[in-house]
RNA sequence: GGUCCGGUGGCGGAACUGGUAUACGCGCAGCACUUAAAAUGCUGUGUUCGUGAGAGCAUGAGGGUUCGAUUCCCUCCCGGACCACCA
């Protein structure tokens, strides 16, 4: 078999598609469009591993389908190029960033190139280009006249190793994602930009988007942590006999106001305790609490395991607005300050986090729930139950009594109260009754708790009242037990482990009390209001909304919706990245520089460190610092800090529309007509920061009548990462990384991408394997020696002609594989669509062989089994995924004069000029006339007869029944049922 | 701890809406070609029993629903991703 030259054909063809503009996005709008886009890498120094393309290669498959179908596709690339590495690497080796970073896009150019990348480069963007960052700084000035942008003081994250100001978004396990350091906070002047504003519609949007994935949706809405509840105020004691000092409330978020008669005391986050004016008895220890939560590192703070820490703040009292009860304050790490109000009201009987520490500082613990288990049935037969939890101290066991699956699994012993018994009393009589046990302790019993459930033994749906109490065993003395007939044989006991039994017991209400009895934990779910004032007998929903009312009619809180979104710091005190185009005016402030004076550009300097004192290296250039105000032309200073790394990522899906207007971001009615886009494709880890910022900027773009539509993806698809051969990540340090450029050279380009494609699920991570790529080569070289032994010449439009009606398996196998492959691409399932291709080959290949004498060589004089239009349609859908060997086939060989992924007439010349438009699929022949209907017996298949496709329950039971096995089975069998689904399976149930 | 996604041969993986489990590729074995090797072609390849036809068992484990379950339901185990004191 003759291996076909790729070195030649790769480069031959990509120079032709150059020149004759075939990935030239086409503009008439009167054709449908698609924008297919890839997430822009960030061009590092390292170049391109074969990872990398993965994502590339699948939206290029996809852009050449849609040209195929007669689309005008928008499938541009562009550069990422501002950010730290690129600075890093500059500070280092005193190379300006601009040069370091103009070869590194050079390499990776050449790169994709190489890869036969239908990109149009003409549309290519960077977002270090100063015409491309003009229209990131004039958003953020209409940002900031909306009053979302503004100068903040607040304390930021701060890595001390970068020498920057970070986001939330930017840390990694709580350190800097870059340099892997400890953060700090630092109080300094930043740019923020309230993009919570846009939380809602961040989140509710979310819906109008069906083509993404519900696990980034997912992520995306758990970022956003929308929660509904109550900001309540509680006054400070003291001040509120004199006149009700409003600024010094302390304002508490909660999702739980229906508990508010059982909080016990309010707890600040330590570093919000200054924004509040109280007069602290013990001001020493309470400053050196902050003082040691300062010092701690995040980490530290956040490790769940550790004990909950905190300081009284001494005669400081507040009052429960809901009953005047005074309580005590406390500041304590484990309420964030960043989150809500950055107070909290502590109910320690329904949150754990409360409820340790009040364990811990011995406060008050107020029962205010009536925990509900199950759900109201019909027809409840209500009575008053106990459940006793009976535990062996001796061995750490507690007594389960075993019902089988079917009625209810493990649970404690329980029962009914009778007439004038006490609780306890119920509950050692139903013990001894049912387990024999006699000698028990009494060592807690907890309050009433609202149980639904099915009483399997009497058959009724019950509804109970229930005391939990718990004993424990003094001795293991036990009479026999005394069942009634009903109960009689139903259950067996069983001593389960503590630690088991909450994996054993599937009743929640069970569960519930061995968890509170043996735990000691605190109740967190739903239920029935008590010692609650007014709430009393209300459901947790109906409390929730009665409280509210009622803090709201007296000025006491109000309803509120808190995010866990943060607002964005915008600001980077490092050299490379986009001007803040704002100045500093003596006199006017804080003054956005002209649009006309638009784009601020970033001047040259001689070094780019970062001068440490939190500016950036921008500041000691003075005389780029030093200008006039736009507004009163008086002295003023140019803004220093420059945007972050995502500034610039948030909207150029735009720019690529319309990359070389000067006098708008994006010209409207080109937006109108590509966006949005329509496919995107990048990176899992991308699916809150860069998708969030994106949706945010669109919005706010949308808000501002530069965009007409409100989410900017439509489809979103996430790549699966491509490991080394090792299973590891590729990476210098592993020494495992794979070149793309190797791999074109020695199998070609086509070669490389029906392998990555073929790999696996598209989403799937899976790990490279260098023998899988030479199956891919080997399944072209099959294909251009197939094409070779026709031996024919083809004229222009030849392969147009012929017609293939028949209905038979070849035909049927290549109208399929047209069908699926069409449809896979679409569903970005290319494995599947190259395995079908393969299938599809193999049977071609294999039935022309059986037609040929032992040993002779195919001729042109030889009849072949597919026809001459067929050959071309099967190269047609092999072109997207195998562009340069497909166009080689389809000029060279099939003599035809187009390329194959132009599918109109350049000239308007319809007839003179052969176009390539994706092959429909004849429905008629994808049937098959002969199928293999399957014969089961009892399920299990027996035979597989060769039958007619529309084949009739009647004949097909006849010849079933003729079948040498299948009489096998029937012999002396009673056929009791048969289930006919036609043209597919037959099966006879016997007995 | 929470949320989401997975678990199928020696390996990557396929299987529509519940209907022939293991397609396709890799690997491996045997054969052909060759002085030999590579390349290529052909044949075989879940497992157990059987000369064979065929039969039993297999989709992480256990149970359920069904004529029939990789697919639906329940419990558990394992792996991955994201979030994580969010009140």
């Amino acid at each position: 078999m003759e291996k076909y030259n790729h070195l030649e054909i790769d480069k031959k063809w990509q120079k032709a598609w150059e020149e004759e503009g075939v990935n030239k996005t086409g503009e008439d709008q009167a054709k449908p469009k698609y924008y297919v886009l890839d997430m822009f890498p960030y061009p590092s120094g390292a170049g391109l591993h074969v990872g990398h393309p993965k994502g590339y290669i699948a939206t290029d498959i996809l852009a050449r389908y849609k040209m195929m179908n007669g689309f005008n596709v928008l499938h541009p690339m562009g550069w990422d190029a501002f950010g730290l590495p690129a600075e890093n690497y500059a500070l280092k080796n005193k190379v300006h960033p601009k040069v370091q970073t103009e070869e590194n896009i050079a390499t990776y150019k050449k790169q994709l190139e190489k890869i036969g990348m239908s990109y149009d480069w003409s549309r290519e963007i960077n977002t270090t280009d100063p015409e491309y960052y003009k229209w990131t700084q004039w958003t953020f000035i209409k940002m900031w006249e909306k009053g979302l942008a503004f100068e903040s003081f607040e304390p930021i994250i701060w890595c001390p190793k970068c020498q920057t100001g970070l986001a939330m978004e930017d840390l990694e396990d709580g350190k800097c994602e870059r340099c892997e350091s400890e953060i700090e906070r630092k109080p300094m002047r930043q740019w923020v930009i309230k993009i919570t504003d846009y939380a809602d519609r961040l989140l509710a949007d979310l819906d109008k988007l069906p083509g993404w994935e519900d696990s980034i949706k997912e992520m995306q809405r758990n970022w956003i942590g929308r929660s509904e509840g109550a900001e309540i105020n509680f006054v400070i004691a003291s001040e509120a006999k004199q006149s009700r000092g409003e600024s010094n409330d302390i304002k508490v978020f909660t999702t739980r106001p229906d508990t508010l008669f059982g909080c016990t005391y309010v707890v600040i986050a330590p570093e919000k305790l200054v924004d509040l004016k109280l007069e602290i008895k013990n001001k020493a220890e309470v400053d050196e609490y902050i003082k040691k939560t300062k010092a701690k590192s995040d980490l530290e703070r956040t490790d769940l395991n550790k004990d909950k820490t905190g300081v009284k703040l001494e005669g400081v009292m507040a009052i429960n607005p809901a009953n005047g009860e005074e309580v005590p304050v406390f500041i304590a790490d484990y309420v964030l300050a960043g989150y809500g109000t950055g107070a909290v009201m502590a109910v320690p009987a329904h949150d754990e986090r409360d409820f340790e520490f009040a364990k811990k500082y011995d406060l008050p613990i107020k029962n205010v729930i009536e925990p509900e288990f199950g759900e109201k049935r019909e027809n409840e037969e209500f009575r008053n139950r106990i459940v006793a939890v009976v535990y062996n101290p001796k061995n750490n066991k507690v007594l389960t009594l075993n019902w089988g699956d079917k009625f209810g699994g493990y649970l404690n012993v329980g029962g009914g109260i009778e007439e004038g018994e006490s609780p306890e009393q119920a509950a050692r009589r139903e013990i001894l009754e049912e387990t024999g046990y006699k000698n028990l302790k009494l060592v807690n019993q907890s309050e009433k708790v609202r149980h639904h459930f099915i009483a399997y033994n009497k058959g009724v749906n019950r509804g109970t009242e229930i005391i939990g109490l718990f004993f424990e065993l003094i001795d293991e003395l036990a009479d026999a037990q005394s069942l009634s007939p009903e109960e009689e044989g139903k259950f067996e006991l069983e001593w389960l482990l503590a630690s088991e039994v909450k994996n054993k017991i599937i009743d929640p209400c069970h569960n519930y009390l061995v968890d509170k009895f043996i735990n000691d934990v605190a109740f967190t779910g739903n239920g029935f209001n008590v010692n609650s004032d007014f709430l009393n007998g209300l459901s947790t929903a109906e409390a929730k909304v009665k409280i509210v009312e009622w803090l709201e009619k007296e000025g006491k809180g109000k309803k509120k919706v808190n995010y866990k979104l943060n607002d964005w710091v915008f600001s980077r005190q490092r050299y490379w990245g986009e001007p803040i185009p704002f100045v500093h005016c003596e006199k006017c402030g804080v003054v956005p520089v002209a649009e006309k004076d638009l784009p601020v550009r970033l001047p040259d300097v001689e070094h780019y460190e970062p001068s440490g004192t939190g500016e950036s290296p921008l500041a000691n250039i003075t005389d780029w610092v030093n200008t006039t105000c736009p507004k009163c032309g008086g002295k003023a200073k140019r803004e220093t800090n420059t945007m972050p790394q995502w500034a610039g990522s948030s909207w150029y899906y735009l720019r690529y529309i319309d990359s070389k207007n000067s006098e708008s971001l994006v010209d409207k009615e080109k937006e109108k007509y590509w966006s949005p886009v329509d496919f995107y494709v990048g990176g899992a880890e991308h699916a809150t920061r860069h998708l969030i910022y994106a949706r945010f900027w669109h919005k706010f773009l949308f808000d501002i009548g530069v965009v007409n539509y409100e989410e900017p993806f439509t489809k979103l698809q996430h790549v699966g990462l491509i490991m080394a051969e090792d299973g590891r990540k590729m990476s210098k340090r592993w020494g495992n990384v794979i070149n793309p450029d190797d791999i074109i050279a020695q199998y070609g380009a086509d070669a490389m991408r029906v392998y990555e494609m073929f790999m696996g699920p598209f989403g799937q991570s899976c790990a490279w394997n260098t023998n899988g790529l030479v199956g891919a080569r080997k399944f072209l070289d099959k294909i251009n020696d197939y094409v070779d032994s026709w031996k024919v010449e083809y004229k222009e439009g030849e392969v147009h002609e012929s017609k293939d009606t028949v209905i038979d398996k070849k035909n049927s196998l290549i109208e399929k594989t047209i069908k699926k492959v069409g449809e896979d691409i679409v569903e970005f399932k290319f494995n599947t669509a190259i395995s079908q291709m393969m299938i599809c080959w193999n049977y071609i290949r294999a039935e022309e062989k059986k037609n040929l004498p032992n040993g002779a060589e195919y001729s042109e004089t030889l009849e072949r089994i597919i026809t001459k239009k067929q050959l071309g349609k099967l190269i047609q859908i092999l072109a997207p995924f195998a562009p340069h060997l497909a166009e080689e086939i389809w000029r060279n060989k099939l003599g035809n004069k187009q390329s194959i992924f132009v599918s109109e007439s350049p000239s308007g010349d319809h007839n003179k000029t052969v176009m390539s438009v994706w092959p429909e699929y004849d429905p008629e022949l994808i049937k098959d006339d002969i199928v293999n209907l399957v014969v089961q017996i009892n399920g299990k298949l027996r035979a597989t007869i060769e039958v007619a496709a529309d084949i009739s329950e009647e004949d097909a039971k006849k010849l079933a029944q003729e079948n040498d096995n299948i009489k096998k089975w029937l012999e002396g069998k009673e056929i009791i049922k048969i289930i006919f689904i036609p043209g597919k399976l037959l099966n006879i149930v016997v007995k």
